[in-house]
Parts: structure tokens; C-alpha cells; sequence
DNA sequence: CGTCTTTGACCTGCGC
DNA sequence: GCGCAGGTCAAAGACG
């Protein structure tokens, strides 16, 4: 049973880059700090720094605070704009390697859980609310079987027709603004909600297949249930490209089953995380697998979702009465609620960042350049 | 006038 | 077969 609660959450804490020997946790990604407590020079490129001290070189010092005073203020000028266009740079590489690790962790996460459903198949346990969907042991497993079997024996129909990803959030209004656009076509009452159901189809593309229904939650009304179903067959504006990852790769992780590697890797729109999955809920009068993100009642946010307008739509204070935490933060929370994905962790970091010494640095994937590093101050 | 929402009717699946 | 519930359709009305 204790695995029931077990969670595919992200939590608040720093732990997962740290082990007993390492720096002190990350706190922010300060690019711009004072060089006495961020700057660290590594002139070989055969020394490693700790996994979390990305030491790009950027040695940012107050150029103007050096310069000699009879040096002509243009060149100086066109200097720190070439240091700042560098830096720029520089940033944008370890952007790109952030989303690599982030990439990389969800397919870790996936396949983690994936592999604990094989294990416990009988425990494939509901999420904590109980006005949604109370599971029977039987159903769900009853369920996934069909889903694989039909996902074995049916290329027709795309299974992401019938995955559905419930995304819950607290918002006063009638709808979160996911950044797609939706047409409204039916409003029907739910059995046991006093409040209606609303459903959407995105009518962003002609004939895309995604819908969407919008429902309060009968015990807090100020939770509003969103159940995304389908995969867009459209190009994405960037401000819903971060919902239709998170419910893609979270549809993804519930239908892929043994073959998840492989569907993972062909799916459109995977680059995100899976945030705060709770093992899929089954509804006995509903056969399709419905997996939760709940972020109703954490504390902290999403990594795609972070800055989206979902949450700006919030009437929480943004980001969830959070202190100003930073990607890494999120990130290294994530990863502290379960152990297990430390050393997985570490070692698709150091795949990245390592890449070209080990070969296997993903394609497109920006190379570190050891003599071009930044430190991620702990301030 | 075109687009969107509303809402009752209809269809489908499921349990009894 | 019947009733129920979820989901969808489509006509009518509202709105800019």
C-alpha cells in the first residue's frame, strides 16, 4: 500500500545534484553575480568541475573598472557589447542544455514509472480525489490490458484519441487560457457535479482532433478540471506549446506501456517535463485512461508551465506563493522526490554535458565548452 | 454577416 | 429491452 501514495511529483528541495560530497546546493542560476563568489577559472579542460559548477569562463568583470582610463570609451564600448553578445551566447547554449536535461529526465520518469505499473500492476493506485475517480483494482487493470491490446492490434485510430490527461488547477475563471483556441460545441450537467461540463475543440487547425472539457470540481469549486484528449495535428504557438507538451508526454507515458522508448521518441511534441503525474485514475464508467496533473495543491510549478499563461491566469500569487525560485531549483526538486532518479540523472547530464568525450551527446545538442563556463551561484 | 455560444435532441455504450 | 449517463450534433440566438 505504501506505494499508493507514491507520486510522480516534483518536490522543493535542492537535493537531487547533491550527494555527500558535493557543493553546496544550487540555489540560482546567477550569470551575472560579482566575480568573487561566482566566477570560477578552469583553464584545463581536462579537470572536471563538480557536476553543478558549469563553469563557462564567462569572466564578467566591470571591464569598465579595468580599462585604462586613456582608453578610447568606443573601443571600450564595442568591447563589453562583444562580451555581452558572448555571454548572450552563452546563455543560449546552456538553455538549450537545460531543455536536453529536462528532455531526457522525462523519458527517465517515464520509463520509471512505466516499469513500476509492471511491477505493481494491481497497485496502480487512484490520485487523492475522491470526487474524481474511485478505482477498483479490477477496472484499472482490466483497462491498461485493452489499451494494450488494442494498441497492439489497432494502428488506426491514434491512441492519443483515447489517453486523457486532467490537468487541475485553481482558477476563478471559466477557463485557463492554455494559449490555444477552443470552440465551444456542448454543455451537459455531470452526474454528481452540480456544476456543468463545458466541451472544447481546438479550432486551431481544421480537423484537429483535440478536445478539451472544462469542469469545477464538485468538493472546491475553485479547482477548475481540465481533461485534454487528443494530439494536435497543428504547429503550436509557443504559449501552448508547453500544455500540449506536458499533456502529450503525460498521455505518452499512460499509453506507451513496454513499447514506451520507442513511441516516446516519435512523438511531435515531446520536449517537456511530466509534471506532477499521479498514476493514471480510471473512471469505471469511463474505459479511458485518465492520468491527473494535479497543481492544485503543490508548491511549486511545472517546469513548462512556469511563466505560461495557464498560471498567469491564476489568482494565486505567482508563482503559488513561492519564493523567487529559479529553473535549476525546479528542477533539482523534481528529481529529490525520488531517489532513484539521481543517478539516472547524473548520468544524462553527464551524457550532455560530456557529450563529444564519451560519445554520446544527443544530436544538436550544444557542446560545453570547457573553457567556456558559468557558474550557478548559490546565492 | 460571420463567428461563437447556447441548448435540446440524438447517438452510443453500459449495466440491470 | 430499457433506462441512464456521457458525449456530440446542429439549429437558433447573441454578439461584434
Amino acid at each position: 500500500m505504501e506505494n499508493c501514495n507514491r507520486e510522480l511529483s516534483f518536490l522543493t528541495s535542492n537535493e537531487f545534484l547533491r550527494n555527500n560530497t558535493d557543493p553546496p546546493p544550487i540555489k540560482e542560476m546567477d550569470f551575472f553575480s560579482s566575480p568573487s563568489n561566482t566566477i570560477i577559472k578552469q583553464r584545463s579542460p581536462t579537470v572536471l568541475l563538480p557536476p553543478h559548477s558549469v563553469n563557462t569562463g564567462l569572466n564578467l568583470k566591470c571591464a569598465s573598472a579595468e580599462v585604462s582610463k586613456e582608453e578610447n570609451p568606443e573601443t571600450e564600448l564595442s568591447r563589453v557589447e562583444k562580451e555581452l553578445r558572448r555571454v548572450q551566447e552563452e546563455n543560449q547554449k546552456l538553455r538549450v542544455v537545460l531543455e536536453q536535461i529536462t528532455k531526457s529526465y522525462s523519458q527517465l520518469q517515464a520509463q520509471l514509472f512505466i516499469a513500476m505499473h509492471k511491477q505493481n500492476p494491481h497497485q496502480a493506485c487512484s490520485n487523492h480525489h475522491p470526487a474524481k475517480e474511485e478505482v477498483s483494482e479490477r477496472s484499472s487493470s482490466n483497462t491498461i490490458s485493452k489499451l494494450e491490446e488494442h494498441s497492439k492490434t489497432s494502428d488506426q485510430e491514434p491512441p492519443f484519441r483515447k489517453a486523457r490527461v486532467s490537468v487541475r488547477a485553481r482558477s476563478e475563471a471559466p477557463m485557463i487560457s492554455d494559449g490555444c483556441q477552443w470552440r465551444k460545441y456542448g454543455q451537459k450537467m455531470a452526474k454528481g457535479n452540480p456544476c456543468p461540463r463545458a466541451y472544447y475543440r481546438c479550432t486551431m487547425a481544421v480537423g484537429c482532433p483535440v478536445r478539451k472539457q472544462v469542469q469545477r470540481c464538485a468538493e472546491d469549486k475553485t479547482v477548475l478540471i481540465t481533461t485534454y484528449e487528443g494530439k494536435h495535428n497543428h504547429p503550436l504557438p509557443p504559449a501552448a506549446t508547453a500544455m500540449a507538451n506536458t499533456t502529450s508526454a503525460a498521455a505518452a507515458m499512460l499509453l506507451s506501456g513496454s513499447t514506451l522508448t520507442k513511441e516516446y521518441s516519435t512523438l511531435p511534441y515531446l520536449s517537456s517535463f511530466i509534471p506532477y503525474p499521479t498514476m493514471p485514475t480510471l473512471s469505471p464508467s469511463q474505459p479511458f485512461p485518465t492520468i491527473t496533473l494535479d497543481l492544485t495543491h503543490q508548491n511549486i510549478l511545472p517546469l513548462p508551465l512556469q511563466g505560461h499563461p495557464l498560471f498567469f491566469s491564476h489568482k494565486l500569487p505567482p508563482p503559488m506563493a513561492l519564493p523567487p525560485s529559479s529553473l535549476v531549483d525546479n528542477v533539482s526538486a523534481a528529481i529529490s522526490s525520488d531517489p532513484n532518479f539521481t543517478a539516472a540523472l547524473t548520468a544524462a547530464i553527464s551524457s550532455i554535458i560530456n557529450g563529444p568525450q564519451r560519445g554520446s551527446v544527443l544530436p544538436g545538442s550544444p557542446q560545453l565548452h570547457s573553457q567556456s563556463c558559468t557558474t550557478y551561484s548559490t546565492n
